[in-house]
DNA sequence: CGCACTTACCCAATCGATTGGGTTGTTGGC
DNA sequence: GCCAACAACCCAATCGATTGGGTAAGTGCG
């Protein structure tokens, strides 16, 4: 690697042709594809001498030229709720090494997951001309989804489901099964979920997963057991703070389906004077890297975000190329820690 | 708003201008500057009839084709260790914002501190044709910034600086002098830094500034009580673990040089049963928003992450205006909470 | 020996926007 | 009434890569 930019000037494909002393066409094709189309294009030899030459002028095609011509960017573009959610900074992680592997650059943006700048944000990828979206905060009741489909926008969601599109996710139902299954066994039978934004699947479905087995295992949920709120730790405590006020006694347990709002939920229990992991188990979701670092670990529904976000990306590919693709939801694993430990007598 | 893409096709210059029967010259000057150029190209009818219908038909130009032309993208190329790390994810937020405010789009990879993928990232970065870099995770000793600078690759620094190049930082050295004043102020005498990666600015500024200030108020510290470590919580957990070790006294209070460093200092000093805010008192640095939400809340020093990023675009912009360029380090403030409000008699 | 095939290339149009340099038609000044 | 000075446009080249369609030289074979 010589210099990408020798001297100031880039250099083109021209160039090459002419130092060369053949036509910048042939170039492209040989530098184009790797054997198909270079085969029938020139000679091994000069294959080699252009090959050869690229290297040594640190040659590196113009993507705005070829996408001119090629209509296609090689780019993608994501947008979440926001990247300073470690959740779906991650995820963004993933799709970023994925995206590099099949030779895609990326774009990210915040949408706060406000349906306005959720609009925006897209029309803003799509001025931009990427080849694709995926879709990291999508709201179940989306009129946008829709349109974007009619508009025949290639796209992909993540992290969120809705039914109708292709997404990558965990399962959120399978996790939230998980965790009843747990706090049931540890003895556990008056419970309270703090619900997420009802607008995501994530939400939705990690608390019917939690829910339903809840119910089938024979346990009680009182509607007022349910709280939904915001995902961050303010959300949490606030939630928290609702299913503490309701009556005199308190649940045993708290699910949150979310890591964040688990520890605002932590933070109003200590407040009331209660113990995390002793009088009322905590159990939240994701596992971020934080849950086992808290003074009381955190016990935690790890989702695999990693692999979340660059199964994104084998989707999208996978609608670009014009297959047909099937949403694909990944296993989480319960990580049980001192916050939901202990046993209960039944 | 109807259709960005109507129909599936997209709308150009040229459709516009055969559709009012101009020619697409026109059109382009008239949609191109506000009205400096506009001005003198059609007439005020003409204009408002191009601009109404451009609106009608959601033209958007081809970004593509226009920075063909212009050889300028619009894009800014920002470059950190990685995007899950909280701070820089904040400051990345701030970029963004300032940069769509300019008519900036913005790309961000990860190089996780490491050289070998900064480079790669750097140039993939360069191959995109972006207009200039925000360097987020500069090391003192990389020979990158000084090669990118002989190329003329217009770029900034943000949240690391490294003498001689154009830098949006926090004032650490500041920072550091904050929390030595305020320890000092306590009544602590025998104190300890978790210091960071030794390759970064924001780690030995944040250090020096403590450590200065602590010998001018006539405090003493052995080299032994500043110990290097990785910014994350498991590094900070190995750097509290080292001065534990260090003969059988412990010092009474500890400055991590980051929150997620004070978070695992804070594990450590729990599993060998210290108290928190009690026995020994812990400050870090950033003031990320799980501070204020950790069981002992944990003081901190607060940098302004979002206006890191957003003063980063500025000096960008003005590099890529050809314009000379001052560093700048915002001020931070100290946030003193239960982990070091108590006082030690001196 | 001649003709069909390859092989190894070259040509030129194209993608969409931009921009330096015209070309009309009209108005104003003297 | 004539020329300069605009106003309001149009023309065509250009950015760099791609690609459908040549073409000339060389090879194989009957």
């Amino acid at each position: 690697m010589e210099e990408s930019t020798a001297g100031g000037r880039t250099i083109t494909l021209k160039d090459l042709a002419s130092e060369l002393g053949i036509h910048p066409s042939t170039v492209s094709r040989i530098l184009h594809s790797g054997s198909e189309v270079a085969r029938g294009a020139a000679s091994v030899a000069t294959a080699e001498r252009v090959r050869e030459l690229a290297r040594k002028r640190g040659y590196s095609p113009d993507p705005q030229a070829a996408g001119l011509r090629t209509r296609r960017t090689h780019l993608m573009g994501v947008i979440v709720p926001r990247l300073s959610d470690l959740v779906l900074a991650i995820m963004y992680e993933g799709i970023d090494e994925a995206a590099a592997e099949l030779g895609y650059s990326t774009f990210v943006m915040n949408s706060r997951d406000e349906p306005e700048e959720q609009r925006r944000k897209t029309e803003s990828m799509l001025a931009r001309r990427v080849d694709g979206l995926i879709i990291g905060d999508a709201h179940l009741d989306s009129g946008l989804l829709r349109e974007l489909a009619s508009r025949k926008v290639p796209f992909v969601l993540m992290n969120r489901r809705v039914p109708g599109f292709p997404s990558a996710t965990c399962d959120d139902v399978l996790g939230g099964e998980l965790v009843a299954d747990h706090l049931w066994g540890m003895g556990h039978r008056d419970v309270a979920v703090i619900a997420g934004e009802p607008y995501a699947s994530t939400a939705v479905d990690r608390t019917a997963g939690f829910v339903d087995r809840w119910r089938a295992l024979g346990g009680k949920i009182p509607p007022d057991a349910v709280v939904w709120s915001r995902f961050d730790t303010g959300g949490g405590r606030e939630a928290a703070e609702t299913i503490l006020a309701h009556g005199n006694s308190h649940p045993t347990a708290l699910f949150a389906v979310n890591d964040f709002a688990a520890i605002g939920a932590m933070g109003a229990l200590r407040s009331h004077g209660l113990g995390v992991g002793r009088d009322v188990a905590v159990v939240g979701f994701n596992d971020t890297s934080l849950a086992a670092e808290l003074p009381i670990p955190l016990s935690s529904v790890r989702s695999p975000m990693l692999d979340i976000g660059r199964t994104a990306v084998q989707l999208l590919k996978g609608v670009l190329d014009g297959r047909e693709v099937e949403s694909i939801r990944l296993k989480p694993v319960l990580c049980v820690r001192e916050s939901s430990a202990f046993r209960t007598p039944v």
